[in-house]
RNA sequence: GCGCCCGUAGCUCAGUCGGAUAGAGCAACGGACUUCUAAUCCGUGGGUCGCAGGUUCGAGUCCUGCCGGGCGUGCCA
């Protein structure tokens, strides 16, 4: 009965504002024949109120007449006996044409109680019902460490699993390895390439080589183990090597970060399962593939595309696009409902290709929805920092995690002493990681993500993770203090009585509860727009009214009424503070 | 050249289907610790929303052109 409250308000103040309409249509006193969709908003302002229409300037134009005098004419027409009257205390008209609600206080006890009974699944929505989502992210060929881009991609596919998932979808998370091709090819050589060098008998290094120092760390490794025995091997040789080394590498990295996969997604099993050759000869009996200098093309400019791509080069290797129409082929047959695909801006042009191809064997891509996130932009002494994974001039998540937790080493030895709790390497670590997941996610996709490193390193201040945490510290610190006194009884938050609640009269109380009114909207929307970054706005934002409010008012008191409504308040804060972190892959430490 | 993304306070960025007085953090300045954690709070200053047109009751948001930056534009991935 308390589930989704928030919208359920929404939705009967909607309906008594469309019924207003109507009446006012049949009576002949509304002309248009089609009316505007009613809808409502939260006004940035609170003296505004806590929902706003506004239905009155959209239909003043059609119907030629001003809002204003609209707006007072539905107002006067919503129904008194509505089921959404008992919701809001009182509605009026403000000048240019809104129509406000604010909501009764009733509706704001409803809306706490609602938080603390749901708990921990307080924002979870049926959207994803008996639905299935796959989620491809990260994807980062094994030709070397993760990058800062990689791991934002990380963090950003992380947290939108994490949302799905909270929305009862059944997620799949997926890494495509491309351990295929002419990269790998590539890599290989270059392993060889430093391997002989080591041996003192210098090679031609691969032009267009991988030139990190892993690279030549993985010769050394082969050196160690098998001595001089592998100077007659083939490349090949050095490849597989070097693939697992830098797989394994890859995942640490990720196990560090706390990203985890349900499925690692072999683009080598593509050619040996022979999907590949099937995928090549339906494209040609379809009339969708030709034959042209000696290549296989694909007639994308049949689906919509500027022109015809290669598919498989004269010289008969396939090239990416290929593997990757079979790789999002063998996805839809495996029949998830929805198929995220995350990508860095450098793929933008390719997957147009991707989708056609899919078209071409018949699939429609509707279900696949391909988001796009911008580079991270890396300084380092005010200056940009150029990454290229080839030419080894790139920071890698590892680099990144280091320098965290050594910044914050520091500032928390000169703060707390140096073998204080604070300062051991796991809560460091931890921290490190917290930092990561919350700065990743900052930014919405389509805009550059500034990482500057200088103050990564000192970030202690800087970072709003801690902030956030911070805010759920002292909540906990709150507990413990109640906790300690001998005479407390353990409250059972899921059923206090309404008319202890009323007792939360404050301001900074109600719009406390109205801030964590709009969790469950907001984790929708962040579902169906994919717009993980407002997780991240909306949890500090919640965190800085809590934070005002611990300021101003006293939990704790001699009121043992007041003192109880309080503690309901604030564990419904806590409550929505660790939901939000935990989609956010941040924990919610009890103590800082 | 063409395609996609971005341009909002000194810096980094939000800005809900087009709504009310364009917001936040950092930096700057001034205050608040006998307190449930000062990793905090309160206050002040700071804007031609890149530029120019257009659409409309209303544009940071939509359209067109231009300027500036990023990424692409392969028989590399």
């Amino acid at each position: 009965m308390l589930r989704e409250l928030n919208k359920k308000i929404i939705s009967s103040i909607c309906q008594q504002l469309e019924q207003a309409l109507q009446t006012l249509k049949e009576s002949g006193a509304l002309k248009s024949q089609k009316l505007p969709p009613v809808y409502l908003e939260h006004p940035k302002i609170e003296s505004h109120g806590d929902l706003s229409s506004n239905i009155a300037m959209r239909l003043s134009r059609k119907e030629g007449r001003s809002p204003q005098e609209l707006a007072e004419q539905i107002l006067d027409a919503l129904s008194p006996a509505s089921p959404a009257r008992r919701y809001y205390e009182k509605a009026k008209v403000e000048p240019p044409g809104f129509i406000n609600f604010f909501l009764s206080q009733e509706s704001v006890v409803l809306l706490l109680q609602e938080v603390l009974s749901r708990s921990d699944r307080y924002g979870s929505s049926a959207l994803g019902e008996g639905k299935t989502a796959n989620v491809e992210f990260v994807s980062a060929n094994p030709t070397g460490p993760l990058t800062v881009g990689h791991g934002r991609q990380a963090i950003i596919g992380d947290v939108l699993s994490n949302v799905l998932s909270f929305c009862k979808y059944q997620v799949t998370r997926e890494y495509y390895f491309n351990n295929a091709g002419n990269q790998m090819r590539l890599l290989g050589e270059s392993v060889k390439a430093r391997y002989h060098e080591l041996g003192g008998e210098a090679i031609e290094f691969p032009e267009d080589g991988y030139r990190g120092d892993y690279i030549r760390e993985i010769a050394a490794a082969l050196r160690r183990e098998h001595g001089d025995s592998l100077k007659a091997s083939p490349a090949k040789v050095f490849q597989e090597a070097a693939e697992k080394a830098i797989t394994d590498d890859i995942n640490r990295t990720l196990e560090r970060i706390g990203v985890k996969f349900d499925i690692h997604f072999n683009e080598h099993s593509l050619y040996t399962s022979g999907k590949i050759d099937e995928v090549i000869e339906k494209l040609k009996q379809l009339g969708h593939a030709y034959l042209k200098d000696g290549a296989v093309w694909f007639k994308a400019s049949a689906f919509g595309q500027k022109e015809d791509r290669v598919i498989v080069k004269s010289d008969g290797e396939p090239t990416y696009r290929l593997p990757d129409i079979c790789y999002h082929l063998d996805k839809l047959n495996r029949g998830y409902d929805l198929i995220v695909d995350v990508f860095g801006a450098d793929h933008h042009a390719t997957f147009p290709d991707v989708l056609a191809g899919v078209r071409a064997l018949g699939c429609d891509t509707e279900r696949i929805r391909v988001l796009i996130h911008q580079f991270v932009t890396l300084k380092r002494g005010g200056e940009k920092v150029k990454m290229s994974t080839r030419r080894a001039t790139f920071v890698t998540v590892d680099d990144l995690l280091d320098e965290l937790a050594a910044g914050l080493r520091s500032e928390l030895a000169s703060a707390y002493g140096e073998d204080s709790p604070q300062t051991q390497q796991p809560v460091l670590e931890r921290m490190a990681r917290d930092a990561v997941h919350f700065f990743f996610n900052m930014r919405k996709m389509n805009s550059h993500l500034d990482f500057d490193l200088d103050l990564a390193t000192k970030c202690t201040m800087e970072n709003p993770a801690y902030y956030v945490q911070y805010a759920h510290a002292r909540i906990c610190s709150i507990f413990r203090v109640y906790r300690g006194r001998t005479d407390t009884p353990p409250i059972d938050f899921s059923s206090v009585p309404p008319d202890k609640l009323k007792l939360l009269t404050q301001e900074k109380e109600g719009s406390l509860i109205k801030t964590l009114s709009r969790f469950p909207r907001l984790v929708e929307e962040v579902a169906t727009k994919f717009e993980g970054h407002r997780l991240n706005e909306y949890v500090l934002q919640l965190a800085t009214s809590f934070q005002s409010y611990y300021n101003e008012h006293r939990v704790i008191g001699d009121d043992p009424d007041l003192t109880l409504a309080r503690l309901c308040l604030v564990k419904a804060v806590q409550i929505v503070l660790r939901n939000g972190l935990s989609l956010l892959g941040v924990s919610a430490p009890e103590t800082m």
